[in-house]
This record gives C-alpha cells, sequence and structure tokens, in this order.
DNA sequence: TTGTAAGCGTTATCAC
DNA sequence: GTGATAACGCTTACAA
C-alpha cells in the first residue's frame, strides 16, 4: 500500500517538497499562511510522517528503547516496565519489548535486533554475572542502564535495590524474631544479586554466632515453579527450619504452595520471608476457583492470524472469528450448599 | 558514532556495495569465494545492517509488531504477550509495546506512532466496544488482529475465549452448588466482554427462576484496586449474597480482600469466583511479610539516567550506581518466637 | 558474476 | 521564504 509523502503534500500545495518539510518539522524560515496550508493539506490527506526515513537522515537513531528482561510472567519485571515506560514516554521513546528468559544466546540476539534496528539507548534488567552481551554495547557504544544487579564484564549505570542491606533486613527480622534455624532459598547462580543475599544471610548468622550450613542454601531459578520444586530438599535437612528466607516473592509463592501441599502452616510451623514487594503479595491467601482462559493458545491463535494477514497482504477480506471454550479450575474459595 | 556500512565492507574487500548487497542478504548470482571474503569482512568490521535503511527499501515496512494493551500490569496482558512474543519470533518480527492505561487517547497517540514508525502489524488487546482507533488502523490499511473482546466500529480478526459461555460456566458451578444470591463484579463499562458476561449472569439467574437486581450488578475498572473499593456497595444491599461472580481473577482478588478485611470468610461466608486463571491464582496467595524494593522510583531512576545518556551523547564517561534503600513491610508470614 | 545507477522518504545545505 | 540538490544506507533492476 502506498502512503501519503511529503511529495503528495507538495503536489496538493504547489510548495516544494523542502517547504514542506520545514513547514512539518521546526518551522523556522516560513511564511506563516504557508504553515497553515501545508498542515491543512497534510491533515486532510491523513499523512503520517515516516519515522524510519527520518531516523536514516544524518544517520540518526531511532526513537526505540530496547527494554530487556529475563522474564516478563515475574511481576516485578513489569512493574519496572510500566514506570520506565511512563517515564520515557515524554520524550517520545517507545519500547522494544525483548523477553530472554534467561536465555543468554537469545539477549545476544536481541542485542544485536537493538543494534541493527538503530535503537537508541537500552535498559536491561538483571543480567547474569559475567554476561559477555554487554560487551557488544559497550563496543557499539549504545546508551544503556542496569537493574537489579552488578556485572563484571563492563563498568555500566546501574540502578538496584540495596540487595545485601536488604537480605539484612529479612534475616535481621527473622532472628529478632527468636528464629534460629534459617534456610535460605537463593536466586539463580551466576548472578550478583543472588551472591549479595547470600552474603547478608551468611553474615547475619555468623553475627548471630548461628553455623551455616550450605545445605541451608538452597538454588532457585526464580519462578515460583522451581521455588516449588526445590522445596521437595527441605525433606533432606535433619530438621525442618523455623524460618525461610526466600530470594523473592515470586520464588515464596511456589515455597509456599509446597509447604501447604506438604501441611505445614505458616507461619505456625515454617516462617517465611520474601524480597520485592510484588503487588500482589499484599493480598491476603487465595486458592481462586475460576475460569480458565487459554493465554497461551490464545496469544499463539492471535499472532498466527496477524501473521498471515500480514504475508497474505491482507487477502483474505474474510475476517476471523476464534472463539475459545473456556473451562472451569474448581479451587477452594466456593463452598458447597447442601 | 560512525557505524559501519556496506561501503566500509565494499572498500574493505574491493568490491562494489551491491555485491556485498547481494552477499549480505539472500546470496543469489554470486560467486561462492566472493560471499565468503564478503561474509568474513563483514565479521571482522563487526558489520550490523541497519535493517532502518532496509526498511526504507521499497517502502517496505519495519518487522516491529505494535502489542497494545490496556494495562499491562494485570497479568493477563502478560501471559497473552508473552505467547505472542514467542510465536512471532519465528518470523523476526519484534514488539513494541503499547500500554494504554484504558485511556482512549494515548491508545490514539500509541496506534499513530505505530503508523509512523510503519510497524507491520498490531494486535489489540481488548478495545472498547465503540474504539473509534480502530478505525484509523482499517483506514491505513494496517493488519490487526483484536483479542478478547468484539467491537462495533470495524469489522476485525478476532480471537477471545467464549466469554458468554465462561461465565455461565461460573453461574451455573454457583447454582449447582446451591447459591442463589448471587453478586456480579462486572468489567468496565463500554466493552461488548462486560456485557457478554452480564448477559450470561442475567441468562442463568432467569432460568433458574431468579429475580434480578440491578444493585447486584457492580461495575468495576478491572483493576484489584477498583474491586476493593467498589465492594464497599455490598454494604448497602438488603443480604450480603452467598457468592460473588467475579469479573476475572484479578478483580477478585480485590473483593476477596474486602471481605477477609471486614471478616467474611470465603468461602464459609461469601463464596467467590473468578474468570481467567491467571497463573498465580493456582498458588496459595500468601500475605506474604517481605522486601519492599521501589519499582517505580527505581524504573524512573533508571530511566532518567539513560535519557540522560542519549541526550548527553554520553559525555558523562563516569557510571552512575544509585542503590535504593529497601524497607521491610511487615505481614503474616513471620511468626514470632517468644 | 559483478558493477552502475536509481530510488525509498526524509532533512540539511546551499543558492536565489 | 522558498526551491534545487545531496545525502542517509540499503536493495534492485539493468548493463556489462
Amino acid at each position: 500500500m502506498k502512503r501519503i509523502t511529503i511529495i503528495d503534500i507538495a503536489n496538493e500545495t504547489g510548495f516544494s517538497k523542502s517547504t514542506v518539510s520545514r513547514a512539518l518539522g521546526d518551522g523556522s524560515n516560513i511564511k506563516k499562511s504557508t504553515k497553515n496550508k501545508i498542515l491543512r493539506a497534510a491533515k486532510k490527506l491523513n499523512y503520517y510522517p515516516n519515522e524510519i526515513a527520518r531516523s536514516l537522515v544524518a544517520s540518526k537513531n531511532t526513537n526505540f528503547i530496547g527494554m530487556i528482561v529475563s522474564d516478563i510472567t515475574n511481576q516485578s519485571y513489569v512493574e519496572l516496565i510500566k514506570s520506565i515506560e511512563g517515564h520515557i514516554k515524554k520524550f517520545h521513546f517507545n519500547i522494544i519489548l525483548c523477553n530472554t528468559d534467561y536465555d543468554l544466546d537469545e539477549e545476544r540476539r536481541y542485542i544485536e535486533l537493538l543494534i541493527r534496528n538503530r535503537a537508541i539507548g537500552v535498559v536491561i534488567a538483571a543480567p547474569e554475572k559475567n554476561d559477555k552481551n554487554l560487551e557488544i554495547l559497550v563496543r557499539e557504544n549504545i546508551p544503556f542502564v542496569v537493574w537489579g544487579t552488578e556485572v563484571n564484564t563492563a563498568d555500566v549505570d546501574l540502578v538496584s535495590v540495596d540487595n545485601y542491606e536488604g537480605a539484612r533486613l529479612a534475616m535481621n527480622y527473622l532472628i529478632d524474631n527468636g528464629h534460629r534455624n534459617i534456610v535460605h532459598f537463593a536466586g539463580p547462580e551466576n548472578f550478583t544479586v543472588t551472591e549479595e543475599r547470600i552474603k547478608a544471610y551468611k553474615d547475619v548468622m555468623l553475627e548471630n554466632g548461628l553455623k551455616i550450613d550450605n545445605k541451608n542454601i538452597i538454588y532457585t531459578k526464580n519462578t515460583p515453579e522451581s521455588g516449588y520444586s526445590m522445596a521437595k530438599n527441605l525433606e533432606d535437612l535433619k530438621t525442618m527450619p523455623t524460618a525461610i528466607f526466600a530470594f523473592c516473592d515470586y520464588v515464596a509463592l511456589g515455597v509456599w504452595k509446597y509447604l501447604i501441599e506438604k501441611g505445614y502452616k505458616v507461619p505456625d510451623d515454617v516462617s517465611l520471608i520474601g524480597f520485592d514487594d510484588i503487588e500482589t503479595s499484599g493480598f491476603k491467601k487465595i486458592d481462586l476457583t475460576t475460569i480458565r482462559q487459554p493465554f497461551k493458545k490464545m496469544g499463539e491463535k492471535a499472532a498466527e492470524i496477524l501473521v498471515r494477514n500480514i504475508k497474505d497482504h491482507n487477502l483474505s477480506k474474510i475476517k476471523e472469528k476464534i472463539y475459545i471454550k473456556p473451562t472451569l479450575i474448581e479451587r477452594s474459595t466456593v463452598r458447597k450448599i447442601s
């Protein structure tokens, strides 16, 4: 499909394309009436400036900011993204979403993609300690900021919570509440943030004259599923801990599920403290009976139709309506009235 | 900063830029050895093709797909995005994230932005029933797919769960479990999905000889906060319902919080059923004691540094390290051992 | 198999 | 104030 260009506006108004460009741009050195005529014509023709072409001039970059996150289903990242999106919007920057699922190859591919598309900057949320991909950003001189955890591979701008202090807060709180037998469900290995929180765990233990048993440090992959499955290791311990310090709320969710299923009461049998305060942490426990929407399937379907429309160049004029069957998931929020 | 172009590779290898282009592209009509030489040079020079320039040739579009969502903190959308991202990746498409916060002006701005950046397609998740912005997409002939709810303003490709059927499932389940006094916390007005679920609520009520009181249909803004605050209306009812059918899990979360705070037991006093089955619904939700990370503040800070680096063109060579103070949020998962 | 040249939609630099 | 013209980095006929 042919789009309206400044040449169309030039033809329509009788001015040259340079004049049109000036009128549409900053508007310096141009007669007021000329500018108005051109703007009117642009509106009439439904003109949308081609930002791609604009970016090409003088080797400018685009207005895209790459937002690289390890796991977009982790609510922490979502809250971060939302905040960043709200802020950069003011500068007419936009976000290209790059979800890596903790896969370094995927991360590299995304970084290369961002470079190829001349992204103007990158935010990378929680890279691994020895992430070599950052060297690409440095070499190519792309402005970027790291969030969440320090790295070894480059000198970077970093925004993070004070992980060591936070973990100390958690541990001291447990100690202050009388706990002595404490297990730490740690984050993934190869992350500075994981190490910092482990260090705080160890330091606080030692400061209180408690012994450190490495079995009491259980690594996770930073998902509820991983927290849940790694919680099985609790059974191998000589005694059940009275308290657990989880790497983050997301992991805590999985650990919690395991404990409940095994009949432990929280906090009566085992105490639990998290990290992050994702929005839903504040809600009281709920094991919600609900109607399931198969989001994955629907996402695939939507993507499939879109891709086909793009490839077919809108050949199929009959619009599709796909209604996926919902299912009922029976949990514990509905009482049976006999 | 000057980037490597095909001309640099041409100079390096002695071939013309068209030959370089051919070698880098599909590779038709080119001597094997030539191609290899060029590819080696490209690698040596750290060449990244300029996709922006590529897109400009022959008025092609970019590989960007606009993903417009009403509320990125709603986990349903996140799961949808993730699924779509995983799928379109195979076609070398990427996502430009557009979060509208249910603001139609914002949505229009995003759609215009996508057109200006020559996005190749758009997925729009849950538009309003009378969303005029869709007409822009139709007029400009941008391939797009609607997710979640039917619209009046255009004939569209639609992927959605069967909302009426799903709501019927929920209502019939409540009825089958003996409930007669049922309140519906509905979605936002002006959405077909809201209407469809309300219709199911009414139909099932009537089919079972139950009266419909419009006070028993309480509209929300589709957030936990809104569910929580609208739940106050329960107090105005003559009797407390024995069951609540919530528009979705996200809303149910807020309603639940209200009930618990007011001393109602779920499901003993009031039953609750949601819609969606977002991933965390299956977990016993916690009232987790945790360490708070101020994500909003950190996002702003990260964005601020990045924007400054972009504007300053990397003038500030001293890297910043910002560590935000965490705070402890005391809830109910830690037992005090006396 | 390779090179030349035109063109994609802009902006920027000159003249006039 | 305005209009040619070059340039941005690439692809693609068309020639050679």
